[in-house]
DNA sequence: CCGATTATGTAGCACCTGCTACATGGGCTT
DNA sequence: AAGCCCATGTAGCAGGTGCTACATAATCGG
């Protein structure tokens, strides 16, 4: 027997992916100290313990969620680049609709909620993820586009649009919408 | 003396507007019953008494607030329509920068939260609201526009991803990106 | 004027909330 | 071996949660 203890050791950085991964399933509103811990694995004494208070905790778990989000956006990358915008546009709209992806979206819209209220982390996290988009977004843009940088950010508008209409089903609005566009495949 | 009486008589009717003024100004997530009935001058118990459950007071008192939502608009509905499109779509950003918008804006997202967590009467609010947003940029639409209702949605998408990337810190990319569309002002 | 329905107040239930005090361990350094 | 610090368990606090039971008051139909 070295120094190896069997016990369970934990720490900020063994903690924070077993809350990840509670709170992607359950939602930021689940995320009270108590359930929190039974997930991890701990009592809620010992998260207060490590993190000082419950709005640390929930800084620091978004931050790790946001890296986490970007790890998967890295996973989900084809190797080809798209060769229209349209097609780049349609890429990453099917890569939100994959069931990887549905636990990040349905905390998303908690995290701009959150974000708009002002809470703590809430703001920063929103940004760091969608900067993390956006530069997934610019690497897939078409070879020969005139304009990469912005054209990034364009889609990445309608797209966000898009999302947020099919979340309270106008799914069917923004497509209508997308066909109105200088997108329209045709 | 006849029969009206002088003491509150409270009904659904009477409770939802005080009701909803609280909820826009503390948002969703302090929606509990006895905050609100301070609010409305009740008691957590009348509350109960007048909508059964806590669940449908939420589903009755968004369905309001979406009702709320459309005067608001109609309120500050303009009266000359645009010229361009881009006027039409700078139009309605600036009404949701407006002072007034506001507490929609910020309680906006926390519906489309609880619309993807699939919470009862969310997305029906979320889906009225849009549909009223909707019928008004339709009405907002430039005299000649080849295709107002298709160009209607198409802007609808444009501006809620506008207004979500802003409300997470990446204004400037909406911007940017808008630049970079069909709508740049040239 | 009486009886029934409607409205409201007071207490209280069982549970959850973030957080703390205190004790006890177990491993580390010296 | 002594002392010490980090880790963890048990209890507990004051307050909040949705909701209910029960009693009472007001109002209205007969």
């Amino acid at each position: 027997m070295k120094k190896t203890a069997n016990k369970p050791q934990m720490s900020k950085e063994t903690l924070l992916p077993l809350l990840a991964s509670h709170v992607l399933q359950h939602g930021m509103g689940g995320a009270s100290l108590r359930p929190l811990a039974k997930a991890a694995g701990t009592s809620d004494r010992m998260l207060i313990y490590h993190f000082g208070n419950k709005e640390q905790l929930v800084s620091d778990l978004l931050r790790h969620i946001a890296g986490v989000y970007s790890a998967a956006l890295d996973a989900g990358m084809g190797e080809e680049r798209a060769t229209t915008r349209q097609q780049c546009a349609a890429r990453i709209l099917a890569q939100g609709r994959e069931p990887m992806m549905q636990p990040f979206m349905a905390l998303w819209w908690e995290i701009v909620a959150g974000a708009a209220r002002g809470k703590a982390g809430y703001r920063e996290a929103g940004e760091s993820m969608m900067s993390e988009l956006l530069e997934w977004l610019e690497s897939q843009m078409p070879e020969g586009d005139p304009d990469p940088v912005g054209g990034a950010r364009y889609l990445l508008t309608l797209i966000e649009g898009t999302l947020m209409l099919g979340t309270v089903g106008h799914a069917r609005t923004a497509r209508e919408g997308l066909l109105a566009s200088d997108l329209a495949p045709n």
